[in-house]
DNA sequence: CAGCTGTAACATGACGCGTGTGACACCAAA
DNA sequence: TTTGGTGTCACACGCGTCATGTTACAGCTG
């Protein structure tokens, strides 16, 4: 039905968590560029959520380009955009957090890659279906 | 005078970006064991904030292990602890966030690697004193 | 037409965060 | 002993975010 589900962690923004949710369903290939999205109202039952909070959602990955409205029909996923651009430095703060974490429990360098190639390849292998 | 400095950013919590900025210096050796670390008074006018949140500072930084309170004296930067423990899922969260981002921004997976590595090996280096 | 879709504008209550104020126990130096 | 520094705690207050709730509107499909 939903193609994604989340277990809330206390904390964290309910709305944001979807948004991750739907991003980690994309990437993973769980939800293909022209696959229907969910409505407002349906993510909304499905989340135990708000359909105001729903829509906030759906906003948020509209204007981050990831879905596409069709007014009167619903929404759609998006392609993935060519974004060629200064994409460098976009991810410097995270980069530095999770850096800094990482040293602070103890992880080598080739720890941390590892741990990041081996999350990448789990993403990637859930789309070989 | 106060061995770190921070540019606020909109949104994120100013007591945990000093909390960061902190964790930064102690990690690239700004900040020693055994070197004093700033009252909790001081370090309010420093950053500008007020010394109640300075003090929630310090009281974070000291739950982690990474200050030790001398009662009456002040607090100093603790010995790194030998976290060899199960430090492997603790970063599972923010390793998958990271994951997410880098391929929303259409990262390679070893771009976002070497990102790491040169993120890590910019804090060593500045420890070289 | 009915029924779905997304979008918007409010109000409301809960919670986190930073500030402000005051007080306490501890220790060192004058 | 007094003074002045240290960390710690407990409130109160204002502000913003977040999620919920309600209501309403415009668009499309059957």
């Amino acid at each position: 039905m939903i193609p994604f589900r989340l277990i809330p962690l206390p904390g964290v923004p309910i709305g944001e968590q979807v948004v991750f949710a739907a991003k980690k369903a994309m990437f993973s290939g769980k939800l293909r560029p022209g696959d229907a999205f969910p409505s407002v109202r349906e993510l909304g039952r499905a989340m135990k959520i708000h359909a105001n909070t729903a829509q906030k959602v759906i906003a948020q990955l509209t204007a981050e380009g990831l879905l596409v409205v069709k007014p009167g029909i619903g929404t759609v996923v998006a392609a993935p955009p060519v974004t060629r651009g200064a994409r460098g430095r976009l991810l410097e703060r995270e980069v530095e957090q999770l850096t800094v974490q990482a040293l602070q429990v103890g992880l080598t360098l080739g720890e941390l890659q590892a741990a990041i190639g081996e999350c990448w390849q789990g993403l990637q292998k859930e789309g070989k279906s």
